[in-house]
DNA sequence: AAGTAATGACACTGTTTCGTATCATTCTAT
DNA sequence: ATAGAATGATACGAAACAGTGTCATTACTT
């Protein structure tokens, strides 16, 4: 899809020191994101992602198996990553909400989540993994934020708190249509959010 | 893809009639969405999707082109047949928001909606094309009956509405990780909606 | 230091699949 | 009727691409 461009110059021959073993699979799961992101799964070829890492289509295919592989390991690597980042405990609820309306918007998990739902009927289990680090996280964490803040009774709101999160504004980023939001607006989308359902600090 | 199993004796030879050639345009589309709901963009073949209509080759390519013409054409006709279903003005909104429910959830419009997420980097008119005569329109009916029925100051509401009217349950629907509700959780998961927003009879 | 594991380079195979060409056949138009 | 248009049947060409084989080269292991 890209044109083979300026190839930068592939790495030096021979067995790689384990230093350079271990930055490798990084760099491979990491490229072949940018990859798949910008052609999606089918229209990525072997050669594209072997360029892209570096890396001869053998080392991909002595890494992954092949190209399933490689594309679920990717998807797998990055799920984790996601769920990792959840860690920024200082959260009100308020902040919460607005972060997790910016990482959801991020043209990373938007592509992410663009390629699992195109190919989710062949890849069924990351569709299943891509959801429980992501949406299930967010949607566990503002019940625990509304729980502690507001009162257990509207622990209940979580869900459709993560809805109005989302919003009309990210099915339209799942189609192409719109750019991501600013940090200004996603902050007063989240505020909203909490408004539309009585979960403001006053209203509360 | 689906292998050729009983290819089920193709039509008679020469020029069709005018009416068979009518016939032969809607029956294309109609085939071409089976193939493409099930297979992906990516994964049908033309040689299937020929099959399916009992069409050769040669009229696919006569009629649209080339495989992406096809699917741009069949999404283009299903979204006009989409946005002309939404004729039944006896609606409440209450009854309203239960269609819609059951409507975005069917397997046709999941399915369809998958499709052009995936190839919404190649077909970007078609994301906007399904979106305008779907998602807008649902919208656009919602804030129509909420100000009529509940008064002109919440018609702001539609839209909020309409992404708990999708809630997390679409979300897992667009991952293929959910079966679509029965008509009775819809209708329940419409009135919970309404209700969240303030929207319901009693609460207006 | 010898042997083994991992990799780059690169050619190659086999398959898939798009798209076209050819010819026979049947309808439409005049 | 007769010419032309549309189509089925079928074969074929060309390109793309997944995946493999081979050999040279370098690092790791003992």
């Amino acid at each position: 899809m890209g044109g083979e461009q300026h190839v930068p110059a592939l790495r030096k021959r021979g067995r790689p020191t384990a230093d350079e073993r271990r930055a490798r699979e990084t760099e491979i799961l990491a490229t072949a994101l940018g990859v798949f992101l910008r052609c999606g799964y089918g229209a990525s070829t072997l050669d594209e992602l072997a360029a892209a890492a570096q890396v001869t289509k053998r080392t991909l295919y002595a890494y992954y198996g092949d190209k399933a592989g490689l594309f679920a390991a990717m998807v797998r690597d990055l799920a984790t990553a996601v769920s990792r980042d959840a860690a920024t405990d200082r959260d009100t609820l308020e902040t919460l909400a607005a972060r997790i309306v910016r990482r959801i918007h991020s043209d990373e998990l938007v592509a992410l989540h663009q390629l699992v739902i195109g190919e989710s009927a062949r890849f069924p289990e990351l569709a299943v993994i891509l959801h429980s680090s992501g949406d299930a996280r967010h949607i566990a964490r503002l019940a625990e934020h509304i729980r502690v803040e507001r009162g257990p009774e509207l622990e209940a709101l979580a869900e459709p708190l993560f809805s109005l999160l989302l919003g009309e504004r990210h099915r339209r980023r799942l189609l192409g249509i719109d750019p991501p939001p600013t940090a200004a607006q996603a902050a007063a989308h989240a505020d909203a959010a909490l408004a539309l359902l009585g979960l403001s600090r006053r209203a509360g």
